[in-house]
DNA sequence: TAAAATAATATTGTACACAATTAATTTGGA
DNA sequence: TCCAAATTAATTGTGTACAATATTATTTTA
């Protein structure tokens, strides 16, 4: 591959990455318009789902997601009275984030969501398997790759 | 899986492109920070030094973008002086976006990010090819799909 | 144990995304 | 030809992302 081919938008893995991440999200949407909540909502749902109550700062290690994004969208979800947001009493530095009963109950309401989004898709169970091992690899080693940019003397390597 | 497990993050194909897209996005960050561009310009950038000039809509074609994101991006690619905004003559609806003789000059220093970020990533070259195909044969499969939601009288099947 | 370092969250500011609406222009019939 | 439909961008409003900073609470350490 010459110089111009490599510039290429077809051949950015980024921008496969971007569009498809993007394009995904927006088959979630009209499924999670019926629940009244955006695409990042639902993610923090499943995490409080499977885990029970977590702090802000453990729903960010989880989602890859720091308190500027996490603040307003968490005071968002808890004005619809989905979560209730309260300063743990051993330590005051953390905010814990516990499921209301309404948010309890909305898991019922998606457990239908990811094989109706599979389907959508129009990917084959294999083709999913695929991509899902493939991107977990990229995944796992991405996140080697962050915690390593944040070892002390290593911010000029990137 | 059981209806817990689907629920589960760690299953959730999306949160893997999701999470990956934007560490991805973080890795290009301090590459782009030189060139003085974020990772959405740089996508704008690499359109047009590959295929000259193009309108907006031309533009939002090929990024999946709409106006409503790609006005104000270019407006400020326009106040670097990278790019110019121009209505077009013939069709006086449509903007064309033209490089400068500084927004062409810099693909220069663009052709070195490629490879750059592809080795930040850790992948090697066979996982790089194996996930690229697969996440091209999910982009051409999300086009279908979302072409064919366009077409009226589909907009209840997702 | 008091000051310094660290940790957890919130705030501020900039830049996307995208739905919905608006405005201007072009096009295609009746 | 004239006008309704379609096309193209811009605008408005809401909701992320994320860097940088501020704030408060805890922990370390001198």
């Amino acid at each position: 591959m010459n110089r111009d081919e490599l510039l290429r938008l077809d051949n950015q893995l980024c921008f496969l990455l971007y569009a498809a991440s993007r394009m995904i999200a927006g088959l979630y949407r009209p499924l999670l318009d019926k629940l009244g909540i955006t695409y990042p909502q639902y993610l923090v749902m499943l995490v409080l789902w499977e885990h029970g109550d977590l702090s802000v700062g453990e729903i960010g290690t989880r989602l890859h997601l720091d308190s500027g994004t996490l603040t307003p969208l968490l005071k968002r979800l808890e004005k619809q009275e989905l979560i209730q947001r309260s300063r743990s009493l051993e330590d005051e530095r953390r905010v814990m984030i516990r499921l209301t009963d309404t948010g309890a109950a909305m898991k019922a309401s998606a457990y239908s969501i990811p094989e109706t989004l599979i389907c959508n898709t129009g990917m084959s169970m294999a083709q999913y398997r695929t991509l899902k091992g493939e991107l977990g690899k990229l995944f796992d080693q991405l996140k080697q790759v962050k915690s390593c940019a944040k070892e002390p003397g290593n911010h000029e390597n990137l």
